[in-house]
RNA sequence: GCCCGCGUGGCGGAAUAGGCAGACGCACAGGACUUAAAAUCCUGAGUCCUAACAGACGUAUCGGUUCAAGUCCGAUCGCGGGCACCA
């Protein structure tokens, strides 16, 4: 068969009949599978998309031949960095240079041949787009949701801009390779903490996998202590949060992050201190992310002068600061028990600072720092109580004197969506001098992403450089204003873009809740296994706030989600130019085929597991394909001739029905492998028994259609064309999937292994509904067996339904 | 450092709920067809020992639970992933 041309043949006719377009009045039946969308940075297909999007659609296909109405759209992640360092590098704008890769990206996703609704496709650096992702910021500044602080970002010091976290690779910059430093800017901010413990509890009811909803459930990281309150010598209150107020007795210092806003403070009220403590702040700010944050760097710090009060005892305990506490978790400050934390201990034996214990181990000498729970001593009052014991009544007595309170913190932080970048979509507020921050009106949306810009990184946000398009009035009090020059974290984009393909044309809301509803959310997502934290965790927040806001009813936005594994090079290792290991998917689809390029992702791999490439395999899936084409040809050349169903026929029956049985449960679990496996094992014994003599050719037609239809979802253009002709005029996926008939599956006898001493001896074909003791009695005469048992006794005889016999002799 | 996952033939990988390890395929070997090759079809095969039958060993390693362990439990080694001064 000449795969080219049937594939085009076919492409050309669904395009025609619109059949994967999704049908709204079926919305009942309605089955949202969606594809993690593309990136259009490099110009072609991956070996990766091919495997995200060529298995799921072979899902999609079954699904759909299972009489679901599939909703699988297709779209582009367009805005983004990548595209602009492109531009950066080339000088080529990273509008042109986005559009034609997408041109390119299209035509090969068409030619995958895989049931993608067209007609809902999205780009989101389109207006239509992006318009909608500003009105999504609008409403989440309007809910309290989007606001302004000052943070520290990345910044690269040589090229002088700031750098998502993606673009900083082991602290630095991917582009230039220098150390990345922190800077203070002001940001813009979502609120995602808001929902940290939503986002945490909802993660149980998620069909995702283990592994993710662990990863989600770290980077959340949720911890329960108590905030505490020393009342420091200037009046003011250091409030510290701690998971281990049982240690509160062993208190020897307090600790101030140094971006802690009291130092300013204590550095007045000891003006003796002043260099020190300025020495100490500058030389934690200027410290970069790869030494500030590595545990291995050594405890430094400064002790301030000043003097705290401990809550519970009165006594006088100094206060330091050291960049080994952060000001962005907790309050900034830490209660330190040197006696009881290594970072603590390893800090108080530099600086000579005293270490109390105050949890003991009974019957047990320990080894200080000792981290572990035990039992309380030196702590008045709460001697002799366990941890859980005396965290509780510590929390309790606090609270009651006034002195702090329980408290659940998060290692979770709001996320920060401004970028000093050009190619995404701009931020829809304004800044003027009388009003201070105003949205723009909904009415005026889309603030344009103006084409003519210096995309050049110079230190400040391109769009600060387009004097055009920072001018605008203040929508409040008409006066001269300046427009936001950054734009949106392309997160923001994706976090919501599930919403907009069911309604991608609608030119007056981003969604409608009527619709929504009903399609979303998405019932399978598949896409790689690296968003856990980011794009995951933003889509899910997103949807919460959209739920609280009204606009959707539904509060998670992705019910299933499947991590497809990746594909490597060769040798093994993951693909990339550098290593020269990249297998390119075009070489092999124009060889053998999109069809055959997909089957052998599916066969070749475990899903969710992928693996090295290998091209042997891939001539073997031809193979196996031209052998179904064989016997499609040959079906198509017999004549039609009844005969007695025997037990050839029979057997026949019984594979056929052991492959749906076992494909339809297979695929649910997306195990492409072992369906094919057993599609396999169906068409040898379509062969076996055209090979034996194909008594019963209508017999044998009918298990041919059958195989066509069973095989379709996996090889379509080749299915359709085998389809027709065997003389149908329809599309095979018009036809519904094989039904199991377990009439046929159901056999006379079973083959049952014997053991005696659970060492196997013998196999014996056994009657279906013998009772347990007429099955050993069989089993005990067997001449493999029954010498066996000479002068024993059986003292136990085990039998498993359908598979063994274990007998225990003695 | 902490958390999580995974280790099965020469290779990719199978193995419901603890019940015949190695499905399916690749590569390999032998055979049929052919002047020959390719293609196709048939047969074989975990390892060791054996002429064969039989037997022994076998899912990273060591130990345990069980009539029965790739699967459960404990320890060790190796690989991969995530987090990384989170108080």
């Amino acid at each position: 068969m000449d795969m080219k041309s049937v594939e085009s043949k076919w492409q050309a006719k669904w395009e025609k009949s619109k059949q994967n377009v999704f049908n709204k009045k079926n919305i009942d039946k309605k089955l949202y599978v969606l594809e993690m969308f593309s990136y259009p940075s490099a110009s072609k297909l991956h070996v990766g998309h091919w495997y995200n999007y060529g298995p799921t659609d072979s899902y999609a296909r079954f699904k759909k031949m299972q009489g679901f109405e599939v909703f699988q759209p297709m779209g582009f992640d367009a805005f983004g960095l990548p595209a602009e360092n492109f531009a950066i590098k080339t000088g080529i704008h990273p509008k042109d240079s986005t559009e034609k890769n997408i041109l390119t990206m299209e035509q090969q996703l068409k030619n995958m041949g895989a049931m993608f609704d067209w007609s809902a496709e999205i780009k989101t650096c389109e207006e239509n787009y992006y318009k909608w992702t500003q009105w999504l910021f609008l409403q989440l500044y309007k809910k309290g949701l989007a606001y302004r602080k000052e943070a520290l970002v990345n910044w690269c010091p040589s090229c002088e801009t700031v750098l998502a976290n993606e673009q900083v690779i082991d602290g630095k910059c991917e582009r230039c390779n220098s150390v990345v430093l922190r800077k203070d800017m002001t940001q813009w901010f979502f609120k995602i903490t808001e929902y940290a413990e939503e986002l945490l509890n909802d993660l149980d009811k998620l069909d995702w996998p283990d592994k993710t909803k662990l990863m989600q459930k770290n980077w959340i990281g949720r911890s329960t202590g108590c905030e505490i309150h020393f009342e420091c010598e200037t009046g003011d209150t250091i409030t510290v949060f701690t998971t281990r107020p049982d240690t509160l007795f062993g208190v020897n210092y307090v600790v101030l992050a140094p971006e802690h806003p009291l130092v300013k403070k204590l550095r007045e009220a000891h003006p003796e201190k002043a260099t020190e403590i300025d020495a100490y702040v500058q030389y934690a700010a200027e410290a970069n992310d790869i030494d500030r944050l590595s545990t291995a760097r050594e405890k430094t710090g400064v002790f301030t002068g000043a003097y705290a009060t401990h809550p519970l005892t009165g006594k006088k305990v100094p206060v330091y600061l050291a960049d080994y506490v952060l000001y962005s978790y907790g309050t900034g400050a830490v209660m330190a028990v040197a006696a009881h934390d290594e970072r603590d201990y390893a800090f108080a034996k530099k600086y000579n600072l005293p270490i109390t214990q105050v949890i003991q181990k009974v019957g047990e000498e320990i080894v200080l720092p000792y981290c572990e729970d035990g039992i309380l001593v030196n702590s008045g009052e709460f001697d002799g109580l366990s941890g859980d014991e005396a965290r509780d009544a510590i929390a309790v007595h606090l609270t009651k004197i006034g002195k702090g309170s329980k408290k659940v913190n998060y290692r979770l932080r709001d996320w920060s969506v401004s970028r000093q970048r050009y190619w995404g979509a701009p931020i829809p507020m304004i800044h003027c001098e009388n009003c201070g921050v105003v949205p723009v009106p909904e009415k005026d949306l889309p603030v344009k992403l103006p084409y003519d810009v210096e995309f050049r990184p110079s230190g400040r946000s391109p769009l600060a450089g387009n004097a055009k398009y920072m001018k605008c009035t203040c929508p409040k009090c008409g006066k001269k204003a300046e427009r936001d020059p950054d734009t949106l974290d392309t997160f923001v984009c994706s976090s919501w873009y599930y919403l907009r393909y069911p309604e991608s044309k609608n030119d007056k809301h981003p969604f409608t809740k009527e619709i929504a509803d009903k399609i979303a959310p998405v019932d399978v997502y598949v896409g790689g296994a690296e968003h856990a934290c980011m794009h995951l965790l933003y889509a899910r927040f997103i949807t919460k706030a959209l739920r609280d806001m009204g606009y959707i009813s539904f509060g998670e936005p992705f019910k299933r989600l499947i991590h497809q594994g990746i594909i490597l090079g060769t040798d093994g290792n993951r693909m990339s130019k550098s290593r020269g290991n990249v297998v390119s998917p075009d070489k092999y689809v124009d060889e053998f085929g999109s069809d055959i390029f997909r089957l052998y992702l599916m066969f070749g791999f475990s899903y969710t597991e992928g693996g090295p490439w290998n091209d042997d395999g891939i001539k073997s899936i031809s193979r196996f394909v031209e052998r179904i084409e064989r016997l499609v040809q040959k079906a198509t050349e017999l004549q039609d001739a009844e005969a007695e169903i025997g037990s050839a026929e029979k057997e026949l029956d019984y594979a056929k029905n052991y492959a749906i049985k076992a494909i339809t449960r297979d695929m649910e679990s997306f195990s492409f492998n072992t369906s094919l496996a057993r599609v396999m094992e169906y068409v040898n014994a379509l062969q076996k028994y055209d090979s034996d003599g194909c008594k019963n050719t209508s017999f044998f037609k009918a298990c041919i259609s059958d195989l066509i239809r069973m095989f379709a979802p996996f090889a379509p253009h080749f299915s359709e064309e085998c389809w027709e002709m065997l003389g149908n005029k329809d599309s095979v996926f018009e036809e519904e999937y094989p039904l199991v008939n377990e009439q046929a599956l159901v056999k006379d006898e079973v083959e049952y292994a014997v053991q005696v001493n659970s060492k196997i001896k013998a196999k014996v074909m056994i009657a279906e509904g013998l009772t347990n003791d007429q099955i050993q009695e069989k089993v005990s005469a067997l001449p493999d067996v029954a010498p066996l048992l000479e002068g024993k006794t059986v003292k136990k005889c085990i039998v498993v339904k359908g598979r063994l016999v274990n007998l225990i002799v003695g």
